[in-house]
DNA sequence: AACGAACCGTACCGTACGGTACGCCCATAT
DNA sequence: ATATGGGCGTACCGTACGGTACGGTTCGTT
């Protein structure tokens, strides 16, 4: 837990913050075009605050993808009562929210960025994206899951498997395959779907783990 | 189908291939190491070389790519006689060739390479890998999932959503927790649960989709 | 008013790399 | 033996980009 990088929102000012979403948007439009002159120019600052501001190119790259990722906050799911219909609606709400989150465009940009930086051997921002992705909904999902396992409503050897069947119920094919461009898979396509698919995946999961199911 | 882009073995000759292999080293060593230089010094060749097989440097990419993709070949699956136990059989068959194609530094590498691409406009390298990737298994599923579905094994509405299913149930976060360069996440580490995440899938896959336990 | 800090804009430097040109070797054909 | 062509090695060019330097401007402080 020590080991999320924490990014308060007072950690870059204002002016600072307006340069890291021109940054942003380069890297959206374009996911080399993130070069410090272009920031610069984007940003009506000059090169010399950029190194100063944020060291090296890498730093700029650092900082944006820790501020950005930072800001996929999901809603909070109530875990106070117990019901059956209530871990349901939770379940779909997660599945909501991490459809939602991973269809974007800026989570597309922020993940393809740090693999590519994976690709050599700074590994930096892919901890980053994961401890702000994967990890965050991990966090929050694995004590509803526990308790709702202490309220005999879930029935599994292991929190940790169970979070992961859920990540892959709900995300299945559709992150790899927006990753790599998939032109057959638009976003508003998975837009369209995203209610039933929740659904399906929350029916699945319930399927797989709900005591009822489970013999 | 015809979308396949087909690469022959005789689609280059054995020096090229050479050639390929040094490409493909230098990817998976590091990631953005493949210069037009690094790579005829690796392979005892001449730039000028390079250039006029491949064409340029996006083409020497493309053809290492396609031919190493084109490689990722499982083995068939019997589909003739269609008791449970081959259904489970084949479907462990399917789970376990994806997740040690997927967990291979080979694969990371090339999607890692493809996202990278497809991160630019240029989105050649994602459909290939996508055609060799997910696409191929999917080709090869579909079938046998619809037999099954025809002898009364399986229940399902549509045999796209059972296959990306079944996708999700294998697949999880492995693949973009590795291609985040996940540090808790090694291949011998993933290698070893391999046997017994194979056999969770598939039977997962059969509890939600077997005649016995739909309804 | 005077000073200084922060910052903008631009010019500049060094390097890395894609791409080209050229000289040489060697193998095969005639 | 000689010619020819495919290919190796190297040197070279142009450009793009990371990083630095510097003059000019604005704004807050005293």
């Amino acid at each position: 837990m020590a080991l999320a990088i924490k990014v308060n929102e007072e950690t870059f000012t204002p002016r600072q913050q307006a340069v890291l979403t021109a940054a942003l948007d380069l890297l959206v439009e374009n996911g080399d075009g993130l070069t410090m002159t272009a920031v610069a120019r984007r940003a009506s600052c000059s090169k010399e605050t950029l190194y100063k501001w944020f060291g090296d190119r890498d730093g700029l790259l650092t900082a944006t993808v820790q501020w950005q990722a930072a800001k996929v906050r999901m809603p909070f799911v109530d875990r106070s009562h117990l019901s059956v219909k209530a871990l349901r609606s939770s379940l779909e709400q997660f599945a909501r929210d991490l459809l939602t989150t991973i269809i974007g465009e800026v989570s597309i940009t922020l993940n393809r960025t740090a693999i590519t930086h994976a690709a050599q051997e700074k590994d930096d921002l892919g901890n980053i994206v994961l401890e702000n992705g994967p990890m965050a909904i991990r966090r929050r999902l694995k004590p509803i899951l526990e308790a709702a396992r202490d309220a005999r409503l879930l029935r599994f050897p292991n929190s940790e498997e169970a979070y992961r069947t859920f990540f892959g119920l709900v995300v299945r094919d559709v992150q790899i395959r927006l990753l790599l461009g998939d032109k057959g898979l638009t976003q508003s396509n998975v837009e369209a779907n995203i209610e039933s698919d929740v659904k399906a995946a929350a029916d699945q999961f319930l399927t797989l783990y709900g005591v009822k199911a489970n013999s």
